[in-house]
DNA sequence: GTCGACTGTTAATGAGCGTTAACCATTTCT
DNA sequence: AGAAATGGTTAACGCTCATTAACAGTCGAC
């Protein structure tokens, strides 16, 4: 058989389908018959792959944020020492950019299902994003010394919702183009921030 | 018997919990027997006041964005004339404000449920939320003249984006206090505009 | 060549849940 | 007083849906 999606496996292509019908229609409004037609087979074929439908979503929420943390982290490292602290805000931005413009459903997922998940899960999710909240708090008052603690956080939650919003700006078409896109979201972040920042 | 809340009847009470509740775990994660226990009826009960549960959340929806659009126009009406454009997307920003911190469950429901309604509801609510942000473009875009009009609309989303975090930035009492978290909500929202307006 | 491992299939099960039915107390209007 | 409207109750129905059971084809290893 020729395997459409080059070299993703079954569980990934699966996983991209889920993620993409949870961000449409919810957790609860999408149906386990309806994901497996979305890959090509039916129903509980997916219990091959997957313990249930909870699996799937506790695996893309931790897989989201992780990935958020560890670009954070890597992109901190990299830029750490040589560039200034606007430099690292700047480098931060582009990463969230990037994801919010390539993987919109896992954005929606993200602060959407959070609470459909075992416990064990969520504390994991939420010990994740808690972290990755935490580096951008730093960033933030590093380029911003001036800006008290409590204020940063509000602030960083506040741009996550400006950076998240892509999902509501129309269809892929519909956009100007991903760069002039990137870019918009950029300047507005950097704006928020600076007018954040003056107190 | 008395009555706790005070002059509210029983389908705005009804309203006001399951709106929280829809928020706090999704149309579909809450039934109605949950809905009715938290108004100290049970079940079938709500029978007697709605046509069933999607009659609730359609209720909930349309009422959002015809307040959101009313309240807006007034503040046009009001606003217009004698300040300039700047003023009046303050207000416009003002009143958004108000909004995502009252009525904060409210908020989350306006983008994360409105694919449940009924396809004639549905329509009524995204006609009310395209005029509503019809009117901040055109705002927007008198403020910033340089703006062009795809740019001016996929801003008035990301702001709105930040605007909505509100659900975000922990419970109430976290937060700095509603008039320093207002102002900053405030301040973000118009460095945004204003760097999206630098072209 | 046949034995597992792997990946599917359809049918059955069982729980959850929205909704309706049938019934009853209380208040209000005539 | 009595009739109707109002706002509840509990029990039952029926559908959806995640999950499991039982079965089968394919294919690499020994």
């Amino acid at each position: 058989m020729v395997t459409r999606t080059g070299a993703a496996g079954r569980r990934e292509q699966i996983l991209r389908e889920a993620a993409r019908l949870f961000a449409e229609r919810g957790f609860h409004g999408v149906g386990v018959d309806e994901i497996g037609a979305a890959v090509g087979i039916s129903g509980p074929g997916l219990y091959r792959h997957f313990a249930g439908k909870d699996a799937m979503l506790a695996e893309l929420l931790v897989g989201i944020s992780g990935q958020l943390l560890t670009g954070a982290k890597r992109r901190l490292a990299e830029a750490d020492g040589a560039a200034g602290p606007m430099a690292v805000l700047d480098s931060l931005i582009e990463g969230h950019i990037d994801f919010a413009l390539d993987d919109r459903p896992l954005i929606t997922l993200h602060d959407r299902e959070l609470d459909r998940l075992r416990d064990s899960d969520r504390k994991l999710v939420r010990q994740l994003q808690r972290q990755y909240v935490e580096l951008w708090v730093e960033a933030l008052r590093a380029a911003y010394p001036g800006l008290a603690e409590p204020a940063a956080r509000s602030a960083v939650h506040s741009v996550f919702g400006l950076l998240n919003s892509t999902p509501h700006l129309g269809r892929p078409g519909s956009l100007p183009g991903r760069a002039t896109t990137a870019a918009l979201l950029h300047r507005m972040a950097r704006g928020a921030f600076a007018a954040a920042g003056a107190d």
